[in-house]
DNA sequence: TTGATAAGCTGAATATATTCAGTGAATGCA
DNA sequence: TGCATTCACTGAATATATTCAGCTTATCAA
């Protein structure tokens, strides 16, 4: 990789992005999601309007990279810490860190996931999905799950399903404990899986 | 049921509010969720900005009370057309309706169903589940389903799974085909509930 | 009948996201 | 070095949803 230096002006652009991203961030922590505005993100990252737009296509896209940021930091978290002995066992684990880092990220954050308008997971969960497919894959080389379905066909079954036990939990204001929940319908779902 | 009679203002005022309505679906229609304003509303129904806020909360209440309108619709209809012999099969038929439903409807309707904004799914979806619920109840009655567990909660769970994968399709635009979708992985969970 | 009340409704004001025509400075090429 | 080009950035204009103070008139109790 050669390291072609950067210009200042490149420098301070990304610097400008960073500092819209924090200021997005920390109003999002203090206020909540509903107190998030354009106008308060560039007053706090001291640039106009203008040049929020012209880092972000919309505010929707600055929450789709908080979104992508977080996805990545949870695949790299949770690849180091399944320990169960068993593929179908770990597979519960990994969506037990799943629920976990949901209800970590809050109910109002998990709610805006599923906002038609910013297509988050279309492209964006590749790694979770990636992480689990491998999984499974390593599963049916130790015949502990079915071979009559391919990797991908599983993970995104299973990706589907934990989709919709998340969006039950968001819908209902995260008034019930999703961990558990979760582990239940998953621990059901990966029974079926068994070979 | 004691029929009062409506004062001239009443009738008036459930017509102006008809007329909203109309107007909305009107436009939905011809223009997509996208074109959809409230100032357009309001020109249409010949009405002003303010009466149409006196009828609904918000944009997003419009959008709501078509849903009802259209969940009301979808369970009179599919209660009445579930023809296989077994409970398991008539729980895979209907979600076969279901997903039919939602192709029907139109994927850009079927994304803002899980619009965090509108909690369609709370309160109002309940004559599908109860319908849902009927069903699996006489399936334990007939010995054809699993009996450790109650029937609303397993009608929860299969209604959960189906909104995870309607909100897959929504999120894929629709390029594939749900009811074949719908139909192999509500066989999969059904299959689990057999006993 | 009449006056008080409240329902239905108005539209201008407000809040907010998004666009866009421009500005000035950094870059890079001659 | 000089200069054309492009990039980062500005902020006023626009689009849209939502609020609200107040108007008009139907209703109804006295």
């Amino acid at each position: 990789m050669g390291k072609k230096p950067l210009t200042r002006r490149q420098e301070k652009a990304i610097e400008t992005k960073n500092r819209i991203y924090n200021a997005a961030i920390d109003i999002m922590d203090k206020k909540g999601f509903e107190k998030l505005t354009i106008v308060d993100i560039s007053k706090k990252a001291n640039v106009s309007v203008g040049a929020l737009y012209h880092y972000f296509k919309s505010k929707n896209d600055i929450l789709a990279e908080i979104f992508r940021k977080a996805d990545e930091y949870f695949s790299t978290e949770v690849i180091s810490s399944l320990n169960k002995a068993s593929v179908p066992d770990q597979i519960v684990e990994y969506f037990d860190h799943y629920a976990k880092f949901n209800v970590a990220s809050g109910v109002e954050m998990t709610q805006q996931l599923f906002n038609p308008k910013i297509k988050f997971f279309i492209k964006k969960s590749r790694p979770m999905l990636t992480l689990l497919q491998d999984l499974i894959r390593k599963g049916q080389e130790k015949k502990e799950i079915r071979m009559d379905t391919d990797p991908e066909e599983l993970a995104r079954f299973l990706f589907v399903m934990a989709r919709g036990i998340v969006f039950e939990w968001s819908l209902h204001e995260g008034r019930y404990d999703l961990e558990a929940t979760m582990h239940k319908y998953i621990g059901i779902l990966v029974s079926t899986l068994r070979s």
